[in-house]
DNA sequence: TTTGTATTTAAGTATTGACTTAAATAATCT
DNA sequence: AGATTATTTAAGTCAATACTTAAATACAAA
């Protein structure tokens, strides 16, 4: 489940468009494309893994589709890298209350 | 740069690795592929593109390689997504500031 | 209702990635 | 030194993925 999340950010191009959404907000497919010297068949194929990670969602505007960030899936990420970072430091608190009350 | 970190986590293999280590502290090599079927040395190359996207970190102790996380990188990964999250959620409140000053 | 514009889907190819077994390296113990 | 244990590296195979061009779909406008 996260494992989709992380394969859809894991290629650069992707990678990217994330970074054009999360700053400029909303982009057409086409908008989206331009940045990019690959064909619009290609990022059209990207925009399509990122949404199905739910990292992205479309609306239909005449004939464009506008894309957008999904917030909600972003913030499961957050909340998943820092329940992992918050049990690792957890550890090491008690690590260190052990050095402590042992001494 | 992040894209590595993302390849590394994109594995549900090296994903659970990190979940592990996370819960456990440090493990070593052969600790690490004990939990899973295939070869020590699949988990091996694994516990390789972690390292190399310096999400874990080894020490050596007698033949054995000890994997800890690398609290840092995780760290990194975190602010990233929430410089992410906060640009877009910084945008939705100029959006609404607008909203409320056009009202 | 045909033409244009935006985007996606299909089909094929080439690269990348994950696995296997076998061999190599590293450190310990007898 | 030679044997044992732990781990990594090498080489090869198979599946997954990222790209291309061409064709299809969606909608708007003439």
């Amino acid at each position: 489940m996260q494992a989709t999340m992380f394969s859809a950010l894991a290629e650069p191009t992707r990678l990217s468009i994330i970074d054009m959404l999360a700053a400029r907000g909303e982009l057409s497919a086409g908008e989206i494309a331009h940045a990019f010297t690959s064909s619009a068949a290609a990022i059209s194929q990207h925009l399509k893994v990122l949404r199905e990670a739910r990292l992205v969602v479309v609306k239909k505007q005449a004939q464009q589709r506008r894309y957008q960030l999904n917030p909600a899936q972003m913030a499961e990420l957050e909340s998943w890298l820092h329940a992992r970072t918050a049990q690792w430091n957890g550890r090491l608190d008690s690590m260190s209350d052990y050095l402590n009350t042992i001494k």
